[in-house]
DNA sequence: GTAACTGCAAATCCTTTGCTATGGA
DNA sequence: TCCATAGCAAAGGATTTGCAGTTAC
């Protein structure tokens, strides 16, 4: 892969990002740097990112989201608040662990997503 | 919600398809029984069934799925036969079990999918 | 020099929506 | 009758692609 401002910035923006954003809040950050980047590069470079491996994409049902951990892979989407939050990877790993050597196949990639309420969501709805 | 026999044949299809179909592909078999049926006629039964309860939408990340099983939430997707196996509830109630009682959020909804090579593929591969 | 990259805009894909007509309760 | 639903077609949104120019190596 050859070198270019715009996927360094597109990674950085990943790599420092806490929410998991869409492609589209990439692009809004990225303008901030560059302001003449175009969406279709944007896109072109989560892709080609998430096809090496060195971010990830997520799909909520709703909208694609991009993470930076290739570890963290159980997620916590909360509906109120639209805030996805990584879960500990140590509770997938029994699950894992199970499929792997009662059901026999080879996991590569796992996509966990809980919905809910968070519990910071569910502390406000109680003062209501 | 009123009777319409547009959508007793697609929750019929979605019923009994063990493939968890995409909304094309449930259009096409809809229309074998009503050949004057509309492809956004398919979506908003599909959104409404989902809706309900009474079936299940899964994205994958390339497509969404259908699925009749309120019950089992835990999918395999094979990237070699693309075919989506639905996987043995128990494994994950320990997990789910632990991000509420640990993590204190509310789970109303899981979508957990793992991706890699099932059991048969692998087989065959063997056999290569 | 050349292959990979960019920006731009058009195209594509999937899904939703607005409309008028129809059909179930 | 009346409201939910249908079919059709157009709109919508997200993502991809084609092209001509540019840049890294």
């Amino acid at each position: 892969m050859k070198y270019s401002k715009q996927r360094e910035i597109i990674l950085q923006i990943v790599q420092n990002s806490m929410d998991h954003p869409t492609a589209d809040k990439i692009y809004e950050k990225a303008r901030m740097e560059l302001p003449n980047i175009s969406l279709g590069t944007v896109y072109r470079n989560l892709n080609q990112l998430a096809e090496a491996g060195t971010i990830r994409k997520i799909s909520t049902g709703t909208s694609d989201r991009f993470d930076k951990t290739l570890k963290d892979h159980c997620h916590f989407h909360c509906t109120k608040c639209e805030k996805i939050i990584d879960l500990p990877v140590v509770y997938v790993a029994q699950l894992k662990e199970d499929l792997m050597r009662k059901e026999g196949h080879k996991i590569e990639y796992e996509e966990i997503l809980f919905t809910g309420i968070c519990k910071e969501c569910l502390e406000e709805r109680k003062e209501d």
